[in-house]
DNA sequence: GCGGTATAGTTGTGACCGCAAAGGAGGGTA
DNA sequence: TACCCTCCTTTGCGGTCACAACTATACCGC
């Protein structure tokens, strides 16, 4: 079972191709196509970190990178002075656009030219069923 | 796509329990691992690094703390000095088994938790299409 | 209101790892 | 021999991340 390994030599792969071509890590990436799919493009910090798999600390410093980069801004809660929001700025949401399409290009090309599609639902659907990729919705400080 | 992501958090679970109950990382135990399925137990570095999917740095590394641990000893090979093998000591092995025992169960647990084996055969079909997975025998200095 | 507990977030520390540069060694050609 | 190119390995540097400790806020029972 040692297989699983690939995929971090396939991640390292597609992060230093998108880092190369748009300064963004996978991870920086999947943060702000989160944040671009949340209502109000926006979420607490607490569940992008559920959602990335990462600890808080971990998204305390992707978020001071992509602050730093203007493609993310902090917007407090009104209601929960505990929880800051990190928002999806109009610059970042450029970002993304301009990143996604060589790094969806780049990521169907490394998969596809090994698996056929119906092989890779069937992949997806398999690893879906694994511990750790729950859902996991943005939540708002309101239910 | 990004189920692939559920392997980076799988990974670091396992790795974290090994690492607790025995003082192993993955790459440490999976280095042992293929050290002792070997012939003579041992093996060139830089295959050592293709295997792991690590760089010759991170293998320079890694082989630095098992050698500190006693698990693992530096022979030079006589016919080519540019090489220096890896070779399992028997401390090294015993740690092996010792090791071996709760991560396969740990493995075990969590996979077959979530997939009937078909499903897992089936998945480590797939996952072996992709590149990064091949064979890598391990040479010696001589053919 | 007052403690106790839970939740959100930040910071210090250390581990792991890739990249680039450099050094030592082998094998070829002139 | 002298030169060049390639291979194996190590070291310096920087990035990413988890863990633990800490602060600040919220909520509960009294």
């Amino acid at each position: 079972m040692r297989l699983l390994r690939a995929h971090a030599a396939l991640t390292r792969r597609l992060s230093a191709q998108l880092q190369a071509e748009h300064g963004l890590t996978i991870n920086d990436y999947e943060a702000l196509l989160l944040l671009s799919r949340a209502e109000e493009r926006r979420m607490r910090r607490v569940d992008l970190a559920a959602t990335l798999l990462l600890t808080a600390s971990g998204v305390t410093r992707l978020l001071d990178g992509l602050e730093a980069g203007g493609f993310v801004e902090r917007v407090l809660c009104d209601v929960d002075r505990r929880v800051a929001y990190a928002r999806l700025t109009d610059a970042g949401a450029a970002r993304l656009r301009a990143a996604s399409e060589s790094h969806v290009a780049a990521v169907r090309s490394l998969l596809e030219s090994h698996l056929r599609p119906e092989e890779l639902e069937q992949l997806a659907e398999l690893l879906g069923r694994l511990p750790g990729t729950g859902g996991a919705g943005a939540e708002t400080c309101r239910p």
